[in-house]
RNA sequence: GGAGUGGUAGUUCAGUUGGUUAGAACGCCGGCCUGUCAAGCCGGAGGCCGCGGGUUCAAGUCCCGUCCGCUCCGCCA
């Protein structure tokens, strides 16, 4: 009979500890490598909680060790002995390295091919196998160490808004209609109604604000939510979302709850004491101070707007033109440092500046103090700045001796784009990135709407639902560019975690917004009836938001890819190497939903 | 849709101005070995150089195309 029949597992293979010298043991797990020294024979067995030295002996086990003397790497096995000290010869690398197990009986359960790749942190090998191989992947400690974490935090969530907050976890449809705001929706073709679809959730938005009208006053899901566009290192087209709302709240309580889940959460997953309340930051302000609306605050750097001060004042070429455009120009000082080179100013910066449309960096070094007791410069922008001017210059933007400045003139949003990402080359550059530090702050007071130029109307900011301010409700028939939304961001070092606002419980604001997004009477009926009908039964105010889990998983294990959090990740191309997915269907299948292959 | 980058034994890589039989390390297989833990020693096997064209006396190397991974721009209310 196996010795999974006879012998339960006692123990994991990473929990046995010297307290254990003594214990009969039955344990399981894979063979991690195996050292076979013509008599005895080790065998570091694994599982995901760690590695365990199994010590085989011709005598008195003769059985076992012959055994022993077959098995091969990544192979199952079965062992039970005894928990015996290892003197001497303990492995201080290891948690189990006082022990090992002497062992009595051996079993093979199953044995393996040749792993692709070995089983072994650090290693690094193509992205491509391990993704055919994934589940090889996950045997791998510092991958499945991340899915330990996942699940533990799920359930800390849990617990957190549930018990502690008066949350229900309540369910959404994954089956919905489709909308065209927004993201690139996945369809799924009705059977039953031909040309009909179904749309996957982009998030499930409007059907979390029904529950509030339901009265199920707080509401939360780990929802899994879809979107159809191209990947990026931090974006997948399934994702996962802790969505969360609220009734008869206000923007400071809901982001309050957030607040004690963040820090329950860095407690337990980190150790780390997140100092409450969060940093506020409003958009205008991260515009402008460091050209994004999820600035990392691990490190200062801000940029200056210097646009009034130049405009009109300078000769440098470049500058005149962009002002005489209509553009803005924005400087973004550095300390002395000689970790930033000529090579930087020259190559490195223009090129990380490049995709966002700016022309290049203009530069000035900041040299000793000249005759008249002013700094001197260096650069392409020196010649063209007068003493007087640059005297100003050097106090406004703090500069010293050996400092540098580097500047981008362009339209608002390429000089921002760029700068922000210049500040967060030279941020790592100079070393300000610490992986240890925690800097979260909530962005608010985010515009309602932005002008989309190619389709010559506004668009939602955030979203339709969200509501603007209550003292700005009269700018919807004047000005609605001018006017602010209840919504917020929760950010931590420069990643966008979630973010969420108030909605609107109002038919007639309801009405406004979309009537300011371009969407007529009909066809907001069309697209939301059902959700414009809801709001007129006795709407709660309401409000929430929605978390990146994944993000915040990220974040938590140190990955620098979504796909170290998600066991089963896509690839760039959204497809799945080890399953092949997605793949083609029989035609039976097209007919029966009523398509047919579009001839290419 | 666009830009960049990579693809050579199972794996990670090297491979010169195009020039003998494409190498190394690790892994794998066999043998030896009773305290290893990156075990050690001896021996061995293992290659559609991503794929398809082209240039050339000769292509892993040069040119064109294409497929795949990754990073980024666009896109992601």
């Amino acid at each position: 009979m196996s010795l999974l029949h006879s012998n339960k597992r006692t123990h994991r293979c990473g929990e046995l500890r010297a307290t254990d010298i003594g214990t009969p043991v039955a344990v399981y797990g894979w063979v991690q490598s195996y050292r076979d020294h013509g008599g005895v024979v080790f065998i570091d067995l694994r599982d995901r909680t760690g590695l365990l030295q199994l010590r085989c002996e011709p005598t008195p086990h003769a059985a076992a060790h012959a055994i022993a003397n077959t098995v091969r790497v990544e192979w199952v096995v079965a062992a039970i002995g005894t928990v015996i000290s290892r003197g001497n010869n303990a492995n201080p690398k290891l948690p189990t390295g006082t022990v090992e197990v002497a062992v009595e009986a051996l079993e093979v359960l199953s044995e393996a091919l040749t792993p692709p790749f070995e089983i072994k942190d650090g290693l690094e090998t193509n992205e491509n196998l391990r993704l055919q191989h994934r589940y090889l992947d996950l045997r791998r400690p510092e991958l499945s160490r991340n899915f330990v974490l996942r699940s533990e935090a799920m359930q800390w969530t849990r617990q957190y808004f549930t018990a502690e907050h008066g949350f229900l976890e309540l369910e959404t449809p994954i089956l919905m209609k489709s909308t065209p705001e927004g993201a690139r929706d996945y369809l799924v073709p009705s059977r039953v109604h031909p040309s009909s679809f179904y749309a996957l959730p982009q998030s499930p938005q409007t059907f979390k604000q029904l529950f509030m009208v339901s009265g199920m006053d707080r509401y939360l899901q780990i929802c899994r939510c879809f979107r159809d566009e191209d990947l990026r290192a931090d974006r997948q087209p399934e994702f996962t979302q802790l969505d969360l709302e609220m009734s008869f709240v206000t923007q400071e309580d809901i982001e309050a709850v957030l607040e004690g889940w963040v820090a329950l959460i860095w407690q337990r997953a980190l150790g780390v004491e997140v100092k409450l309340p969060l940093r506020r930051m409003t958009y205008a302000d991260a515009m402008d101070q460091y050209g994004c609306d999820k600035p990392d605050l691990r490190f200062g750097l801000p940029l200056h707007d210097l646009t009034a001060r130049l405009r009109g004042r300078v000769e440098f070429r470049v500058f005149v033109d962009v002002f005489d455009a209509g553009g803005i120009v924005k400087a973004l000082p550095l300390p002395p440092s000689d970790l930033i080179t000529r090579k930087d100013l020259d190559k490195t910066f223009p090129a990380e500046a490049a995709p966002f449309g700016a022309k290049g960096v203009a530069w000035a070094r900041v040299g000793a103090a000249g005759p008249g007791g002013v700094l001197e410069w260096s650069g392409p922008v020196a010649k063209g700045v007068s003493e007087a001017l640059r005297a100003e210059l050097n106090e406004v933007l703090g500069l010293v001796e050996g400092g540098l400045v580097l500047f981008v003139a362009d339209k608002p949003a390429v000089v921002n784009a760029s700068l922000a990402r210049l500040r967060l080359v030279c941020g790592e550059r100079l070393g300000k990135m610490d992986p240890k530090a925690w800097s979260f702050l909530w962005v608010t007071d985010f515009p309602m709407f932005e002008w989309d130029e190619g389709a010559k109307r506004w668009g939602a900011m955030h979203h339709p639902f969200t509501s603007p301010r209550a003292d700005h409700i009269g700018l919807l028939d004047t000005d609605p560019g001018a006017i602010l939304a209840q919504a917020y961001d929760l950010v931590c070092n420069g990643t966008e975690l979630g973010g969420g606002s108030i909605r609107i419980h109002r038919t007639d604001v309801q009405a406004k917004v979309f009537r300011t997004l371009g969407l007529s009477d009909e066809e907001a009926r069309e697209k939301f009836g059902f959700f414009l009908d809801a709001l007129q039964y006795g709407t709660p105010p309401h409000g929430g938001l929605a978390i990146g889990f994944d993000r915040l998983l990220m974040l938590l294990c140190g990955a620098h890819s979504l796909r170290d959090v998600i066991a089963f990740p896509k690839t760039q191309k959204a497809t799945c190497l080890m399953s092949e997915s997605p793949n083609t269907v029989d035609e039976r299948q097209w007919a029966e939903l009523h398509i047919a292959p579009r001839r290419v």
